[in-house]
RNA sequence: GUGGGCGUAGCUCAGUUGGUUAGAGCGUCGGGUUGUGGCCCCGGAGGUCGAGGGUUCAAAUCCCUCCGCUCACCCCA
């Protein structure tokens, strides 16, 4: 074959797309139950928001971005994440005023230049909710619950969530310094990848697999005996929420973030059956963002859901769309009568179909009967001249006669369809 | 970036120690008489065996190089 698709990104073809509109259509109700409105962002950022938003030395902005130089010249950057984007646009049209929160959710592709494997691609797709302008600890507690939330509602799959407090710009530091002491003493036991990443990521030692580095880490500096009591009384107050609201947690104090400007509370959702890219929703507070980008202080919390993740997870089950009656006409002047029926029921929403051919009875049944349709409407010269129509019942085999003046009443009243007038938006 | 596994029909895969026209199941198309789908039976179409090079009388099969997919490390949604 010729041209193929890009390493790492994939075609959603029919099938597989209709997964992607249920896993959507979860997170817009959920969003609309929770009082978040939509934005539509641009794909392609200057490549500065990210080196600022995420930080200059993380992984993503080191060696993981997609950036070129536009035929001006300019740094762009194909976004590897939401949280800044949105930031960007609240700071530039001034979305935030004195003491009201904004209540966001974007759903759009996000591209990373990884090696890919099971859950990870290089254009992905992310459900992202941020509630900025709260210090609350309610304001934690919606962004968890509304993540639990969608992905209860797309799947069955056991799913464990665990929190965490990164601490504050006031007891984070004395965490970080004590944990460097630490790790420069114990440099010489531990693996290579260690010895890497306490230079360059000191948190993310905690997530070595290495048998021996971890019982190494069991007498490392953990920050949960830093916190401040601000807070302590801030991720306190969280898990008394998420207690009430009913979602089981389970407190990981090792659980760290790839991007530098989370604080305070920093969660995951893992779940089974993803293999080693386990973590289908993430998330967490912000609050030293805006000011990063050059805004007012402004708080924020935020969470993803990565779409190809949860659908791994989607229980098995049919998500397309279902025919709900054709049509097989035979013959010129059938055909004829049946485009009329194809009009007025297709303005009625109901979905229907006809072959494009004249083709035999037995192949238009045969059609049909693949299109999984449950009713199909028989019109031949004989119908015409008795002026009457067959409606059979694709599953019980029963035929009836309808009038061809009754056509579409009947057709609507088997399909379970009242109205006459166009069906509203759910 | 590093390592493992794998590339044969649209899909899932067989293919014995190298040996003639490369197979199966599913799908697809047609047929099993006149205007009725599913099940069954019969038949057809569909393959540069990932690409290139080498060994050999002979390569899907052995060797080399490259490409791709995949899983894992790393990192993350």
């Amino acid at each position: 074959m010729a041209i193929r698709a890009i390493r790492g990104f994939k075609d959603i073809l029919p099938g597989e797309s209709e997964k992607y509109r249920f896993m959507e259509e979860q997170a817009r109700r959920v969003f609309k139950n929770f009082g978040f409105a939509e934005m539509r962002l641009p794909i392609l950022e200057k490549t500065e928001l990210f080196a600022r938003g995420i930080g200059d030395h993380t992984d993503i902005v080191e060696k993981e971005m997609y950036t070129f130089k536009d035929r001006k010249g300019e740094s762009v950057t194909l976004r590897p994440e939401a949280t800044a984007g949105i930031m960007r646009a609240v700071l530039e049209h001034k979305l935030y005023s004195q003491g009201r929160e904004l209540k966001l959710f974007t759903i759009g592709p996000m591209f990373r230049y990884e090696r890919p494997q099971k859950g990870r691609l290089r254009q992905f797709t992310q459900i992202n909710s941020e509630l900025i302008g709260s210090k609350s600890p309610l304001a934690d507690a919606e962004i968890v619950w509304q993540a639990w939330e969608i992905l209860r509602r797309c799947t069955s799959a056991e799913l464990r969530l665990e929190i965490n407090s990164l601490g504050c710009p006031e007891c984070r530091p004395l965490h970080r310094k004590d944990l460097d002491l630490f790790l420069e003493n114990q440099a010489g036991e531990l693996c290579e990848d260690c010895r890497r990443r306490s230079k360059t990521n000191p948190l993310r030692i905690f997530d070595c697999k290495q048998d021996r580095c971890r019982s190494i880490l069991k007498f490392a500096p953990v920050i949960k005996h830093y916190w401040c009591p601000e807070c302590s009384k801030h991720l306190g107050k969280v898990l008394d929420h998420l207690e009430i609201i009913g979602i089981p947690f389970v407190i990981n104090p090792f659980l760290v973030r790839g991007l530098d400007y989370y604080v305070r509370t920093t969660f995951e959702i893992i779940a089974q059956g993803l293999g080693a890219q386990n973590t289908v929703a993430a998330g967490g507070r912000y609050d030293g963002l805006s000011q990063v980008l050059g805004g007012p202080d402004l708080p924020g919390v935020g969470m993803a859901v990565g779409m190809e993740r949860l659908l791994i997870l989607l229980d098995e089950r049919d998500y397309s769309d279902r025919v709900q009656l054709f049509i097989a006409a035979l013959g010129a002047d059938a055909r004829e009568e049946a485009l009329e029926w194809l009009r007025e029921l297709r303005k009625r929403n109901v979905c229907v179909q006809m072959s494009y051919e004249d083709k035999s009875l037995k192949a238009q049944m045969k059609q049909a009967d693949r299109l999984k349709t449950p009713f199909v409407l028989i019109v031949g010269e004989k119908e015409l001249e008795d002026e009457e129509a067959i409606l059979r019942d694709m599953e019980t085999s029963q035929q009836k006669a309808i009038n061809l003046d009754d056509v579409i009443d009947e057709v609507l009243k088997e399909l379970g369809i009242s109205g006459k007038k166009e069906s509203s938006q759910a």
